[in-house]
DNA sequence: GGATGGATCTCGCTT
DNA sequence: AAGCGAGGTCCATCC
């Protein structure tokens, strides 16, 4: 990993063009070839980067670069995208590299996977006396998160979210107009559950009969581990 | 902004939680207190990182800690949520700070609504004779982008996207659904319009009556200006 | 300020 | 390899 603070600017030309004025920044450049152009606020996101595989080719400044005060260009190509990056340097004022080998990489705790699973195991939260057939129920348009059998007759599509927005009513509309098809299987209702339910979702579902759940993932936890997760 | 090198383990626990081994890494800390954690592979996103505004506390490594080989912990946490990053450095291998000042902020060029602006100038591309009644024409659900006159009669809604997806033929369905109450409009036809259309799409348009249309965007755009735009 | 939709999205999983 | 869905999405815009 080299790092560079210099006086830059840049041009991106791609699916967009862009181009980022002279100022002091740091030019991030991986291993792998790729370059991040990073300034001194926003988030994570830098103002201009190329991903890899990607070349980097230094370019002595032209007589016209040199007059504005470049000193070098980068010309940073996408391999296999014609996608390019042009840096003017002005001035560096700093240049390091580092040797940082692989990384171990990152360890995630999934959201999604463990409220379904939570949400299976407690579906008396979707309504008194469901009994579960089974988790990712699949149907020739894809698969339903919880399908169950309702006491008062029929049976449940439960459609979850972590948020519940309109195309996930909507595709909980799809499930049921087919559900409904299967005799064995209809009457068929849809149960529409998300930890936070955008109005506009709510109002769609109301409208075609879906009940909306909104869910307490922490208390979901609590229920089953008695100890809430402390950092 | 701080640059730092350090040999370390991070530990996130917020919307997920999710754990870094430990691995010889870049920390960037920015001038708004925001953080990022970089290795020297994958793209623009950081392994791990946190929002401004937060807080960054500096503390000794407790006994423990320090058995395992620890230095020193930086605790990073959100002001808004109650989102948190502790950081156990093992070793410090480089660190240095520069200041960069404001950044003046990157300039990008549209497509989407270039998109848009030529296909109304070029409006034959949708059919023929088509006359262009306005485009953003509103209506109580949103704007449909290009409501135009069909010489057959009736009337076309185009429903514009750079990229053709199921929930663009949702939102044109439900547009199409509204002005074909209107008796001065009626019958409205639809077109979907995109750069690309993915194949779920084009069936469930299909389905309901609904014609693709697949834009060239450079194309468009050399038919008017003569001078493809070359970097 | 909240809702909405795009993104040079990125990332990971499934087909 | 390509498609699809989710994201600690981020981000600008519009209302």
């Amino acid at each position: 990993m080299r790092l560079v603070i210099a006086d830059c600017s840049v041009d991106y030309a791609g699916r967009l063009t862009a181009h980022l004025p002279r100022a002091k920044r740091l030019l991030l450049l991986k291993n792998d070839g790729s370059i991040l152009v990073h300034s001194d606020s926003g988030s994570y996101k830098p103002l201009n980067w190329m991903n890899p595989p990607c070349t980097i080719e230094r370019k002595e400044a032209g007589p016209e670069a040199r007059e504005l005060g470049v000193v070098e260009t980068w010309l940073v190509q996408q391999v296999k995208s014609a996608d390019m990056l042009q840096i003017n340097i002005f001035e560096i004022h700093d240049d390091l590299e580092h040797h940082l080998g692989e990384d171990p990489g990152l360890i995630k705790d999934g959201v999604e996977a463990h409220l379904q699973e939570l949400l299976a195991e407690q579906l008396e939260l979707a309504g008194e006396g469901l009994e579960l057939i089974r988790r990712e129920f699949f149907t020739d348009i894809g698969p339903v998160d919880i399908l169950a059998r309702d006491p008062k007759g029929g049976h449940v599509a439960i459609e979850l979210k972590r948020r519940g927005e309109i195309d996930g009513v909507e595709q909980l509309t799809r499930y049921l107009e087919l559900l409904n098809r299967d005799p064995v299987l209809a009457p068929v209702r849809g149960i529409f559950a998300a930890q936070e339910i955008k109005p506009q979702a709510k109002t769609v579902a109301s409208d075609r009969g879906i009940e909306c759940l909104v869910l307490d993932y922490d208390s979901m936890r609590g229920m089953k581990t008695e100890t809430p997760t402390l950092f």
